[in-house]
DNA sequence: AGACTGCCCTGGCGGC
DNA sequence: TGCCGCCAGGGCAGTC
């Protein structure tokens, strides 16, 4: 499942491999995975011709600036994988059919392609014209927190914003109009590191603990880029190759198992629709 | 406004 | 061997 650490190592993958290419055109296999404009045929015409130039990440959302000709925006392509969700840089054989799971595969001047595979299909791609904006556009990331690793992340503005509200800590930190691109797997981790169970309510962690707080998120995050990502789920780099988080999760799917610190057996709940992993002697 | 629930979707797995 | 139900979860619409 791709979360920040994922999608920040793909956009790096994406910035080494397609940058200065040239879409020449494309096939949508699967018409809903198309979010905007709602003609897949129009999304077709406005990404064709253009540049890719750069890729950056907002939250868990990719975004790819495209050209026209040097200078003139040809708008934004913007791509959210969802659960299963993978972007992968491959040589396309024209005419071939791709994976069963191809949803969506764009062709280059260069005649490499570039496959969007999606098992569950719920992925989606935009193509944000010039004339609009990204956070228009993709009303999800118009309403996504700040980035983790942003100045306006820092232990005050997650005291002053968490501390107050009335719900489990978890699922603040799922919750991605207060900080972008938090998941499932990282949050279970950040609270392990923090000491916190994830049913404590925001207002009963004191500026201490969210300070501790704000550091395993980082910390969290941080490792997991460095490593190019997890391997504990089916996340797949652009060239196809699987990540690394260091290898070990300290509490996430590891439901039944001794904790790696004192041996207590990991719990599994339901929060907010997910499951939550935590260690019942070392967070509290 | 804040918080929560159900839904979308497919494939893998446990139980019988 | 086969079928059924459950589970995984990010984001969004709907509801209280």
């Amino acid at each position: 499942v791709p979360e920040l650490p994922e999608v920040e190592t793909v956009r790096r993958g994406l910035n080494q491999a397609t940058l200065g290419q040239i879409i020449q055109g494309g096939e949508v296999l699967l018409p809903r995975t198309i979010a905007y404009p709602d003609a897949v045929e129009s999304f077709l015409v406005g990404i064709t011709g253009q540049r890719l130039t750069q890729w950056h990440r907002r939250g868990k959302y990719l975004l790819a600036d495209l050209q026209t000709t040097p200078g003139e925006s040809g708008g934004w392509l913007g791509v959210h994988l969802r659960m299963t969700g993978q972007l992968l840089w491959c040589d396309g054989v024209r005419g071939v059919s791709p994976s069963r799971h191809c949803r969506v595969r764009l062709w280059f001047d260069t005649g490499k392609e570039l496959h969007f595979l999606d098992q569950r299909t719920f992925g989606r791609l935009w193509w944000v014209p010039p004339t609009e904006s990204p956070d228009g556009v993709i009303s999800g990331m118009g309403r996504l927190g700040p980035e983790p690793f942003s100045d306006a992340f820092s232990s005050t503005y997650l005291y002053q914003t968490m501390g107050r509200r009335r719900r489990p800590i978890k699922n603040a930190l799922l919750d991605q109009t207060l900080v972008a691109g938090i998941g499932n797997i990282y949050a279970d981790e950040a609270l392990f590191l923090s000491g916190i169970r994830p049913t404590t309510l925001c207002v009963r962690i004191g500026r201490q603990r969210i300070i501790q707080l704000h550091q395993s998120i980082l910390a969290v995050l941080t490792q997991s880029i460095e490593a190019g990502g997890t391997t504990f789920s089916d996340f797949r780099h652009v060239d196809g190759v699987n990540g690394n988080y260091g290898g070990v999760a300290w509490v996430y799917g590891r439901a039944g198992e001794p904790c790696r610190v004192c041996s207590m057996t990991i719990q599994r709940i339901k929060l907010a629709g997910r499951s939550a992993h935590y260690c019942p002697n070392c967070q509290r």
